[in-house]
RNA sequence: UCCUCGAUAGCUCAGUCGGUAGAGCGGCGGACUGUUAAUCCGUAGGUCCUUGGUUCGAGCCCAAGUCGAGGAGCCA
């Protein structure tokens, strides 16, 4: 008796004949007079479930099998054989269907196998996983997040795990959730009134990290190439369908590095995961593509084999004024490009990723690099068809002087960032990196429509159950 | 935070002109069949989001609130 997944038992390397055991929950149950019951199990190990045929002749079939409904799980012995049904190519034969744990009350169990809304499911969290497509969301993200260690990994980046907590009010990425032991019913005060942070845990106000970048930064003043993988937090009362409150981020950094080369890397990174995903998980992919988004896989066929454009945000401007189309906002130069702006780009015009380059500084982060016209900064955004941008980054500051001035222009106290001026104080170099947000690269990838159905329990405002 | 839309059975939804609450799926019972989100028959199941108002009478009209969704802003 060889213990196996659903997987191994529905891929075809077991012989006919096996004797095998499964364990999981049951999807269906069907019974025929013939004196059968059929019993789709699954165990997340596939996207398809396998079919235990129960005989009524087990001696628990009465009181038992015929209990199985959606939700209950079950230990299922017997022999792996072709299927005499048309479906699937291989079930099991039973021997022994022993129950595990039935449902208590059927009629409220709130999967049941018809299509839900995902409204509904979100309030749900702890069952969704249960269902086709939120076993299939959570399957690819593990291969997707796989997929990006081992592209950085071989490409000889090093895993940098930047602290979660941050007493650095200074990123400026966004609001920030506040960290603190203080008691909020009886706060300690200053003699001028205000609340006493050096009697908080940490000595002073501390927040959730926003972003790892500045961390990130100085280790890859030492180790060339790094990047960070980790839980992110946002504060903002951002109701959308692309904002999470906390969110996961991948955020790379390279030495002795340009804009050119962040945006080389950003191409290989996004094709390698993609390639990825594809391979390996195309059985969730092709339900995607049925129940979800149709086209999602020749989207990201497409998005594999087409080389990125790379557009200047100067040119970007021209040729969105030049399109002739109505936008609801006039492109202009000076101003950020609007999401439809985003989507005529690389969907209209060029019909495959584009990657934006070099933005005015005024509307960029302190920390990017000026360019030689003094009026822009080499930063860069990947614009992909379907989405926008999935991709942001630029070429780091690395002078002194014209950091310090970036800062001072933005209305920032260069004495609030030392260590971080200290990274152009000692053996300052060209760095670039870029941003990406994990749940909304596995959005694009499942053609999901909404970011909270792409992380397990998400937490946006209003909103933290589970 | 702003704008728009929505909330009716476990789920997905219908509910006409303001006049005693409906369907499909799921549950339960039965029939039938190597079945495939099976099919067929029967059956149970309701704080119509909450509060207040208008009315002889409110799921339906009005007001406020709560929650959800989409869009915008912000952004990854």
């Amino acid at each position: 008796m060889e213990l196996i997944s659903v997987k191994a038992a529905l891929g075809g390397a077991i012989p006919s004949g096996t004797k095998v055991e499964v364990r999981g929950w049951v999807r269906t149950r069907r019974d025929s007079k013939a004196g059968i019951s059929f019993v789709n199990v699954h165990d997340g190990s596939s996207q398809d479930p396998v079919q235990v045929v129960a005989p009524s002749t087990l001696p628990n079939y009465q009181d038992g099998v015929l209990k199985l409904t959606a939700g209950a799980s079950v230990i299922a012995r017997g022999t792996l054989v072709q299927s005499q049904g048309k479906g699937q190519a291989m079930e099991i034969q039973a021997d022994e269907v022993q129950v595990i744990g039935l449902v208590d009350d059927p009629d409220h169990y709130p999967i049941t196998p018809k299509q839900h809304s995902l409204e509904f499911l979100r309030e749900q969290a702890h069952l969704r996983v249960r269902t086709n497509t939120f076993g299939a969301v959570a399957r690819v993200r593990h291969h997707a997040a796989q997929a990006i260690h081992r592209f950085f990994h071989e490409e000889g980046f090093f895993w940098v795990n930047t602290p979660i907590i941050t007493a650095s009010d200074a990123e400026g990425a966004g609001q920030m959730f506040r960290v603190s032991t203080l008691d909020l019913s009886n706060l300690p005060r200053t003699e001028a009134g205000k609340i006493d942070f050096s009697k908080d845990f940490f000595g002073k106000e501390a927040y959730l990290t926003v972003s790892g970048q500045l961390n990130v930064e100085a280790y890859c003043l030492a180790l060339s190439k790094v990047y960070t993988f980790g839980p992110t937090f946002r504060a903002e009362n951002s109701n959308t369908t692309r904002h999470l409150a906390e969110f996961w981020m991948i955020e790379p950094e390279i030495a002795f590095a340009d804009l050119n080369d962040d945006a080389n890397l950003a191409e290989r990174f996004l094709k390698y995961v993609f390639k990825a995903t594809l391979n390996e998980r195309m059985d969730d992919l092709k339900f995607f593509e049925e129940r979800v988004q149709k086209g999602v896989i020749e989207r990201l066929e497409k998005f594999v084999n087409s080389p990125f454009e790379r557009l200047d945000y100067g040119a970007a401007i021209e040729i969105l004024k030049r399109s002739g189309k109505k936008f609801e906002f006039a492109p202009e130069w000076g101003k950020d490009l609007q999401t439809e702006h985003e989507r005529y780009l690389t969907e209209e015009h060029v019909g495959r990723p584009v990657v934006v380059m070099n933005y005015p500084e005024g509307i960029k982060a302190f920390y990017m690099r000026m360019n030689d016209d003094g009026k822009t900064v080499a930063a860069m955004d990947v614009l992909a068809p379907g989405i926008g941008e999935i991709i942001g980054g630029s070429q780091r500051e690395e002078r002194l002087d014209l950091l310090d001035a970036r800062l001072r222009k933005m209305g920032l106290d260069p004495a609030h960032y030392g260590w971080y001026r200290d990274l152009r104080r000692y053996g300052s170099v060209p760095h670039a990196g870029f941003g990406l947000g994990f749940e909304r690269l596995i959005v694009y990838l499942c053609g999901l429509q909404n970011i909270r159905d792409a992380i397990p329990y998400p937490r946006v405002p209003g909103w933290a159950q589970f």
